[in-house]
DNA sequence: TCAAAAGTGTTACAGCTACACCCATGG
DNA sequence: CCATGGGTGTAGCTGTAACACTTTTGA
């Protein structure tokens, strides 16, 4: 068995990490009002993760989370270890491969090809020095083509949430159906109509009703799962 | 500004072309008849270039048109470098990346990560030695893991050609509305009613009447052309 | 008793599906 | 004149979008 020729190059996995934060600390566009009562909308605000670069090129810049990978490293194992070692993640909720960067010039030092991916996590949990949650909207500039990634990811994760059940990854196991919709608010950047998002979400049964309910100052509030904690496409699109 | 550390790989891309064959030849799955003149079921089938292995490993067997990147080229170069070198293609009129398979040991010979892209052609030109048109549904065992990256080329198909104009990948430039419909018809390997899918895809503004008639032993038929030759995306799903 | 969020139905409209016949041409 | 595909309209139905008030709790 002959040996394949000389060209090769570094690989690289980049990971755009998404979770929401109900801060509601960032900037958020004045989205239509809507009338009152009718559509409440949600206060959380999509977050990114980046890591501060300590060396050239772009030392002192934000980056998105990376890493070479190793030899005989699978793609996806380098992922999650970008996010152990990089930001002192566990396995994340749900993790899928972006889109694969390659221009030649992309990073000043060489060639590196970069297979991007996207992890969900329900929320902006600590994570190591040298890394923070930016809102997405807000987010500062990113070294090498990272802005890019991460637009991709974001538009991703847009999609994904019209036609699957994706939104597993960000919510924790149970849930009230106003977290659900809260999730999708934030993502989709628009406030959605609750009676419809309510019928609309369980008639896909894509949920389950969990024991026990979410107390409050207010009427408790059930609580939800997915059936499905594995990505699930569904054909009839949610837009309530 | 440091070099980077050792770890490297070699990098290639893997090509799916698909053409429409309007032979008929292939294996078609006994669809659904439909009363008589309403659904016509399109002859033509789908069909994806393979190439016959030279050499170890696999030798003798069928792969999808690969090659290694070479150094400081763009990954979608070498996806055009392939289509030319290996198969007499020119430009195709559409490609787009579909994903990177990375396995450590999907190639025997050591470590290889795929790109791997989606080419699209009106109909199956004659191709350059050891390689073949296949009907997909009839496609003998591929090399490597590309029975795996022709099966997501196909679900990519048949997903995007839903929303979006895709499709222009697959017809010359003018053609009938007839001909537009065998191209959903043979993608989606399903009939589709003649009367709302014109209605559909007139109100979707994508195509414009183009000057002339396709004429036959029959009534001439209007051709129409794509608006837009980039890739589209539409809000609005076609389901007719 | 007040504030806050949970929960719940109906109506109008748009778009989808199903369905059959006449038309224009070439052979 | 016949075979072949081109071209057209409607009616029922289904799903979507718009819309406001009552309930339950904690403070």
């Amino acid at each position: 068995m002959s040996p394949l020729p000389a060209a090769s190059h570094r690989v690289a996995v980049d990971v755009v990490v998404i979770a929401l934060d109900d801060a509601g600390s960032a900037t958020r566009g004045g989205g239509t009002a809507g009338s009152p009562g009718e559509t409440t909308r949600a206060t959380d605000t999509p977050v990114a993760l980046a890591v501060r670069r300590p060396r050239p090129p772009f030392a002192g810049d934000w980056a998105l989370p990376g890493t070479l990978v190793r030899d005989g490293e699978h793609l996806e194992a380098a992922a999650l270890r970008v996010l152990a070692e990089r930001a002192g993640l566990g396995p994340p909720r749900h993790l899928e491969q972006l889109a694969t960067f390659g221009a030649p010039a992309r990073d000043p030092r060489g060639r590196v090809v970069s297979v991007s991916y996207l992890a969900l996590s329900p929320r902006p949990c600590g994570v190591a020095q040298r890394a923070r949650w930016w809102p997405v909207a807000a987010c500062p500039h990113l070294a090498f083509d990272h802005a890019e990634i991460l637009t991709s990811a974001v538009e991703r994760l847009r999609g994904k949430l019209s036609y699957s059940n994706v939104a597993y990854g960000l919510l924790p196991d149970t849930f009230t159906l106003s977290e659900l919709q809260a999730v999708y608010e934030a993502v989709l950047d628009r406030s959605v109509d609750k009676r419809n998002f309510r019928k609309k979400v369980l008639s896909l049964g894509m949920l389950a009703e969990a024991p026990g309910q979410r107390r409050g100052p207010h009427r408790p509030a059930q609580l939800y799962r997915f059936t499905d904690t594995e990505l699930v496409v569904i054909d009839d699109a949610i837009t309530a």
